[in-house]
RNA sequence: CGGGGAGUGGCGCAGCCUGGUAGCGCAUCUGGUUUGGGACCAGAGGGCCGGAGGUUCGAAUCCUCUCUCCCCGACCA
């Protein structure tokens, strides 16, 4: 993409508004603007890193088993009053009127209707086990929204529910999307550790909440140095015994902190600091099957009510999570999995003819190997590029400039490191290839 | 929802107390000089001062009401 045609408004001032680094970052580099309290825009370059987490978020659950799909963000009032919640709820649910009066609301979430689409659908112990997912926008009306897309109002989750036949197979897929999580955190670059949640509103006994560490988190965590060096991608797809790993090793919130078991840890393993939520997991039961009046028919004759679980990640939430996880004081710097360009592309005379026609031919080169590249192809000074490039936080930053190209060479600059290089250009392009 | 703060060109702010031509920095546009870490000079454009009432010869400024946003707390993916 050149610069030149895209919209990115980046500005050098932070707006009054943000006080924490992430939704700083997030408006200096043109990523969202807010447009009501606790409400955003996405901009093209956030869109895109929108898309790499949810694109992650999707690759895991499917390799997990689940199937996705796609519920509306409006439901009817009527739905939520077969499981009770509709009164339940609170004002944090949105609540609106459709020209006939009906009474509808904004999803906050989806057990209502996905156990009554899965009702609807489903009769037999063989349809059993399931889990279905959708990436879907919810609203909760919070009192008091902050943080910027940490904590809006309107947020993009993936929410996942599993039915099985009992409760034995329901903690298998517990442990699956357990599983999934972890690969799906460890895939974006950062350091989400699993840790044993008190039950939420949803209710139940099986429950983890998954923490990225930041030092600007908004909960105190604990948690066995362990976690750290725990590698899920290679981890075996034996779900249970990861979960059995997983629960052999301390971490809690201040919430469930619980100082006897603390000091059961070594203390050289001892990590104490502060993290934020980015994903919730419960095995519930059958709340929403029973009082949603699901069964389905076991091998031998009977009627029962599905066992179910949900499982939620917060997407868009991530986007700042991460940023939280992964700045320095010049900008955002993006894993390489989830960045929304992987390179840009530094044209530092656009002026300077010869060098125009280098950098537009490495563009061309960089395209055609399919590598997503931004090309700062404007009219600005060199200074002003670097600068922009620092803050949006590419991974690989590729500087072409009438200096180098005397010599024969480019400069390749890594964002995470700041380690820069001078190379002939066909070594650069290989090492970007590779990377 | 309790307590506090703020709404003035796109962004950051001053002006308000003590009513009288709406200002500064950044950004934008034009011309020139520049060009490897957010250039410089000269010029220009852009604002019914959140909204509605009121007081006054005259309101960004004073009064009343209202809307919105932010911060602290309680609450939360």
């Amino acid at each position: 993409m050149r610069l030149t045609k895209y919209f990115l408004p980046v500005t050098k001032e932070t707006p009054s508004d943000a006080q924490i680094v992430s939704h700083k970052l997030m408006l200096r580099a043109g990523l969202v603007r807010q447009t009501a309290a606790g409400i955003y825009a996405w901009l093209p370059l956030g869109l895109r890193v929108l898309r790499k987490i949810e694109e992650v978020v999707r690759e895991e659950q499917n390799r997990a088993g689940a199937v996705e799909l796609l519920m509306p963000t409006l439901q009817s009032a009527d739905l939520w009053r077969q499981s009770g919640r509709y009164d339940a709820y609170g004002p944090e649910m949105l609540r609106i009127k459709d020209r006939h009066d009906r009474e509808m609301l904004y999803g906050p979430t989806n057990e209502e209707m996905i156990t009554s689409l899965f009702r609807d659908g489903v009769k037999s112990y063989r349809d059993l086990p399931r889990t279905l997912y959708h990436i879907q926008w919810k609203f909760r009306d919070e009192v008091r929204p902050r943080f910027g897309v940490m904590r809006g109002r309107e947020f993009l989750m993936k929410d996942a529910y599993s039915f099985d036949i009992d409760e034995a197979g329901a903690r298998q897929s517990y442990y699956t999307q357990l599983l999934a999580y972890l690969r799906t955190f460890q895939r974006m670059g950062i350091k989400a550790v699993p840790m044993k949640a008190a039950s939420g509103p949803i209710g139940g006994d099986l429950s983890h909440e998954f923490i990225v560490l930041a030092p600007t988190g908004e909960s105190e965590v604990f948690y066995d140095s362990r976690f750290e060096d725990l590698d899920w991608k290679a981890t075996s797809d034996d779900a249970e015994a990861l979960f059995n790993q997983v629960s052999s090793l301390y971490a809690a919130t201040d919430e469930t902190h619980d100082e006897t078991l603390w000091k059961d840890v070594p203390d050289d393993r001892k990590r104490q600091g502060r993290g934020i939520e980015v994903g919730h997991i419960f095995y519930f039961g059958t709340k929403y099957s029973a009082s949603m009046g699901m069964t389905v028919q076991t091998a031998d004759g009977r009627q029962v009510h599905p066992e179910m679980g949900s499982y939620g990640v917060g997407v868009s939430r991530l986007v700042g999570a991460i940023i939280e996880a992964s700045h320095d004081e010049n900008g955002i710097i993006w894993p390489e999995s989830i960045a929304p360009f992987k390179v840009g592309l530094i044209n530092m005379r656009a002026d300077d003819a010869s060098c125009a026609k280098a950098a537009d031919e490495i563009y061309a080169r960089l395209e055609g190997a399919g590598i997503e590249t931004l090309y700062d192809d404007r009219d600005e000074r060199g200074g002003a590029k670097f600068a922009t490039m620092d803050v949006i936080g590419l991974p690989w930053q590729l500087i072409v400039g009438p200096k180098g190209l005397e010599k024969g060479v480019v400069e390749l600059k890594n964002r995470t490191t700041g380690e820069r290089r001078e190379l002939p250009v066909d070594q650069a392009l290989v090492e970007l290839c590779a990377a």
